[in-house]
DNA sequence: TTTAGCTCAATTTTT
DNA sequence: TTGAGCTAAA
């Protein structure tokens, strides 16, 4: 997703100078330097949640570029995420301009820093050539590669009742994580499931080449074979990357561990400088095939490896590290770290039980409502977690009602919806019109007469057709060629590749957005909707509004990064780069991506997409036994599951700043089903002394009606001294109606800055603060008020 | 070809 | 309970 807080604003600098005096070694715990400085042979960095993860690298790849004269761009760093990949590199950016400005500096490039994704992508397009395909893949996301799956089970004849291709697509997914490919498959004698799903995969590779397409795991995957299998490719990044950083390295999976090693190990005629930093206790995605041996046997892969522990957290109180400690130390799979903390006491983490989730969100709004006005927190400190989707709705339902703004994390992603994804397949036809997946998608949306049966019939032309012939040739024929379906039909095929010619000639002369509404216009597909009349479609022209206002944003994107001579030269050049640079990125995108921009409302989402992120106060509801830990009916739970969901706990509790709340309920309904549920094995983990236990559970055998008027104080709090707000109630914070444009702000994390922009009042004041580089970012006041120089 | 009703399945989802 | 996806009728 196109980053709105950080595209650059094209404003004159406004600011000075930036941090302190701008050594990057400054502000760094012993331990974080000592990473920083350990920049020769392989290094373990095993981070705490919280102990100043990003901080250190950043330092270190500054410290590389400045003080080792490293050129930027032999430096390699890889994350998971966009958003922490754009984290790093909008640091890095700060501390080497601040650094500039102090008279250092004179580095070249950019460090190549990216998502495991994006870098490999990059790779495989400079290196076509050496890749099967001809020209620039397209990339398939889960439910493009779902539809290729079912084709292909279609072609094989393979039933898919018996072998279902949501199955089938999980088992090569799998195949894929471990970077197997469909000939190194092995399958038993007996197993009919596995001899499919090699079928399958095997003629679903092929059907990628054809498409020009890759998936998830094939961009992996791909990129490893291709340094394995040509030496001089690996030589040539093993050159270029000296220095190689892997983010969250508890999260890779084989075929990311074989890529690094091919880049990284002297086996492979790499140079060991390689520098992973990971937590074993946050590694949550065993499901996906992140393998959590990668960074428990990184000492013995690498021999002589440097290790270093962040045990310091800086985020949450004494309270919490503690409680969420006592819950990781039962897990037997983990390297022995302790963290701690020099922050305050807190106060104890609450533990409410109730009677049913309908009473759990009541208590958790009215604990918001309460924490806003009494304790003088905004929306945005609040965050609601739970293990599976399906569980906010109640909270949704009562925040709503109360008309508390809140933001639903994850779920649908917006690239996702059904609209967006008509649309950009239309626009992926455009660039690549050998995508047959995409064009099945639209040749009938809008409905324009072009069915199951004629699709069935050019299929069986296809299949007919000697040799490799792709679904749009075949398209272009029948238009051509009536006899291969009828009259009526052979016209409606033709108006349909008439107009993908059209837009495809049209594509190099427009803007993104005038292309886009050339699309709308031409397929009616707006109006179509309009025709519909329902919530539903009004719902997805909003959609539609929203993707135009990023198609807009892309372009001034696109635009600020140019220079100068560039924007006047070659116009038509750029209009031309600008539907391929787009795909590219809205392929590789999340929702989380985005999340930034609502500052002031309570957010909600899942444990998974909690990783990273931290609030003030936290709220863990749904802690029930089968729920969370997480149980199939059908299955036992191994011990290897319910360390993950351990995991999964400690990652939730430890996003906590201030504050953590944690519930069960004693009924639920489940699927329309009545259930009695166990409070959380979890609950037990936790040491009484840091728990606060709030039972309102007995009423639900009386009268449940009684449950909606509970709180989470109406229990007074036990007398824990110690804890005092962490952002006093400054004069400035409480003082509404001063005007501060202008007033500089020392911000602990972005430096200097001033603020030129407020709106709001009160407690919901919020302002954007301009810092170095242009950078905008939005507080609420009452953060900023004690930054305030 | 479209659409109304039925069946079936159902965690988590960085890219 | 919800929704997605598919068969049977219009």
């Amino acid at each position: 997703m196109i980053d709105f807080e950080s595209a650059p604003s094209g404003m004159a600098r406004t600011t000075k100078k930036a941090v302190g005096d701008g050594s990057y070694l400054r502000g760094l715990n012993d331990r974080q330097r000592e990473a920083v400085l350990a920049t020769e042979g392989p290094l373990i960095v095993l981070a705490g949640a919280g102990s100043g993860k990003t901080k250190m690298l950043t330092s270190r790849i500054c410290h590389l570029i400045e003080a080792q004269g490293v050129p930027a761009h032999r430096i390699l760093a890889m994350t998971f995420t966009n958003k922490a990949a754009g984290e790093m590199r909008e640091r890095v950016a700060r501390m080497l301009a601040e650094s500039a400005r102090q008279g250092g500096g004179g580095y070249l490039g950019n460090p190549e820093l990216g998502t495991f994704h994006s870098v490999c992508v990059r790779l495989l397009r400079r290196e076509l050539g050496r890749t099967p395909f001809t020209k620039p893949f397209v990339i398939y996301d889960d439910s493009d590669q779902l539809s290729l799956i079912k084709r292909v089970q279609e072609r094989l004849s393979i039933d898919d009742k018996a072998f279902s291709p949501k199955g089938i697509q999980a088992a090569i997914n799998r195949a894929k994580c471990d970077a197997i490919s469909p000939e190194e498959m092995e399958s038993a004698p007996h197993d009919i499931f596995g001899r499919q799903v090699k079928r399958v995969y095997d003629q679903y590779q092929k059907d990628l080449v054809v498409n020009n397409a890759l998936d998830f795991g094939e961009i992996i995957c791909m990129t490893y074979r291709l340094l394995r299998d040509c030496e001089d490719v690996r030589e040539t990044y093993q050159d270029r990357f000296r220095y190689i950083h892997v983010d969250e390295y508890q999260d890779t999976n084989r075929a990311q561990y074989l890529l690094l090693s091919m880049l990284a190990k002297k086996q492979f005629g790499g140079h060991e400088n390689i520098c992973v930093v990971g937590d074993e206790d946050q590694s949550i995605y065993k499901w996906r095939g992140a393998d959590i041996r990668n960074i428990l046997d990184f000492e013995s892969d690498y021999p002589g490896a440097q290790v270093v522990k962040l045990e310091q957290n800086y985020r949450s109180t004494k309270t919490i590290i503690a409680a969420a400690g006592h819950v990781i130390k039962n897990n037997l799979t983990r390297k022995d770290k302790t963290l701690w903390t020099e922050n305050e006491d807190g106060l104890p983490i609450v533990h409410a039980q109730l009677p049913d989730e309908r009473a759990e969100a009541e208590l958790v709004v009215s604990e918001i409502k309460r924490q806003g006005s009494h304790e003088g927190r905004g929306y945005g400190d609040f965050a609601i977690f739970y293990r599976t989707n399906a569980q906010s709705r109640q909270f949704e339902d009562v925040l709503r009602r109360e008309k508390i703004p809140y933001q639903v994390v994850g779920g649908l992603r917006f690239y996702d919806r059904k609209e967006i994804k008509d649309i950009l397949s239309y626009l992926k036809v455009i660039l690549n019109p050998t995508d047959s997946v995409n064009l099945r998608r639209i040749i009938n949306v809008p409905a324009r007469a072009i069915g199951k049966t004629t699709i069935e019939k050019l299929d069986e032309v296809m299949m007919a057709s000697q040799g490799p012939i792709t679904f749009w040739e075949i398209l272009e024929r029948a238009a051509l060629d009536p006899s291969m379906t009828s009259a009526g039909t052979a016209r409606k095929i033709g108006a349909f590749v008439q107009l993908i010619r059209k837009i495809t000639e049209e594509q190099p002369k427009l803007l993104l957005s005038e292309l886009y509404h050339l699309i709308l216009d031409e397929t009616g597909y707006v109006r179509e909707l309009r025709k519909e009349g329902t919530e539903e479609a009004e719902a997805r022209i909003e959609n539609l509004e929203e993707l135009d206002t990023i198609f807009q944003e892309f372009e001034e994107d696109q635009f600020n990064q140019l220079s100068e001579e560039e924007r006047k030269a070659q116009p038509e050049e750029r209009k031309r780069a600008l539907l391929p640079a787009f795909i590219e990125q809205s392929s590789l995108v999340s929702d989380l991506d985005s999340m930034e921009g609502q500052a002031s409302s309570v957010k909600m989402m899942t444990l998974h997409s909690s990783k990273g992120l931290e609030f003030p106060v936290v709220f863990l509801v749904g802690m029930e036994e089968g729920l969370f830990p997480s149980v199939r009916a059908w299955e036992e739970a191994s011990e290897e599951d319910i360390e993950e969901e351990r995991r999964l706990c400690y990652v939730g509790m430890t996003r906590a700043r201030e504050r953590l709340f944690l519930s069960n309920v004693v009924v639920r309904r489940i699927w329309g089903n009545v259930n009695y549920q166990e409070p959380s094995r979890f609950f037990v983990e936790i040491p009484g002394r840091f728990l606060e236990m709030r039972d309102f559970a007995p009423q639900v055998f009386g009268g449940a009606s009684a449950s909606t008027q509970r709180s989470f104080s109406s229990i007074p709090a036990p007398k824990t001294g110690g804890w005092s707000p962490a952002r006093p109630a400054t004069p400035a914070a409480t003082g509404a109606g001063n005007d501060v444009i202008g007033r500089r702000i020392h911000h602990p994390e972005y430096g200097e800055g001033s603020i030129v922009l407020a709106e709001g009042s009160a407690d919901d004041r919020k302002v954007t603060v301009e810092f170095a580089g242009k950078q905008r970012r939005k507080f609420l006041f009452r953060y900023v008020a004690s930054y305030l120089s």
